[in-house]
DNA sequence: CAAAACTCGTTTGTACACGAACAAGTTTGC
DNA sequence: GCAAACTTGTTCGTGTACAAACGAGTTTTG
């Protein structure tokens, strides 16, 4: 097919547009990725649950969390427990210096939201947020 | 900060919609990964051109590109020559192989871009493709 | 109660993705 | 005409991402 324009597809432009946006993560908060960001703020946010109920929050399958798990722990940022109700699950808290550094990160969070939606105007962020979760 | 929810981040949403793409594509054409697909769709829009450039084409950095077109050599889909007038350059080609299977899957592909962007009516999808044009 | 089915966390293998550093080749500037 | 600056492709290290297979523990079911 001639008129096939890889340009113009979605899955291109997404893959794109992501690539933009990991750039201003890393620029504005560059002491986490956006995952260990993500599943550290999943923490701040419900409190101690075990490691593939976060993955499961925050989109990411058992072998992800995993990894992403390890690496908050070996920094110190989270407590690891075992259920003693379950021995199976190992149970993720972030511990003082998890939310102090959480606490200190946020305003960046959200200027990293800003500035990827930047281009855009207020109507049409919200149209785009819009749009966009229909196709989660 | 109490009033920061993750799941209604930009980057957040970005990363689950990605996903759903990438599940549908690799359900429609299991044969390549979406970056193998943009690198053949690319080569055979345009012909032959060095690796750097082609990844440049397709926004893939240097590193990236030579683990992809590696792949792709390895699978018999591309030729490789070396450019005479630039000893560096290493240039890149589908070969008839490479021809045949994009031609094989390229109607996969468009059903692809059609079923990520399924969940919206024809007017939304226009206005989604405008607005994540903008935050390239 | 015991077997089957399921869940939890782990490991392995493959594939992006990018920063940083490097050698070899090419172009520029003086 | 030659040293400095740049480009090309490569390697290494780190970090997602997911499929598949696994052992160990828990729940369901007959």
């Amino acid at each position: 097919m001639d008129n096939y324009r890889l340009d113009e597809q979605v899955g291109f432009i997404l893959r794109r547009v992501n690539q933009r946006h990991l750039a201003i993560f890393s620029q504005h908060m560059p002491e986490l990725t956006p995952t260990q960001f993500a599943a550290l703020a999943k923490l701040v946010e419900l409190g101690e649950m075990s490691q593939n109920e976060l993955g499961r929050k925050i989109a990411m399958d058992a072998a992800t969390i995993k990894g992403v798990a390890d690496r908050l722990i070996k920094r110190g940022l989270l407590n690891v427990r075992r259920n003693p109700d379950d021995s199976r699950r190992k149970l993720l808290c972030a511990n003082i210096a998890g939310v102090a550094l959480y606490q200190q990160v946020v305003a960046a969070a959200e200027r990293i939201s800003e500035k990827t939606l930047s281009p855009l105007s207020s109507a049409e962020k919200q149209e785009l947020l819009r749009l966009l979760a229909k196709l989660k």
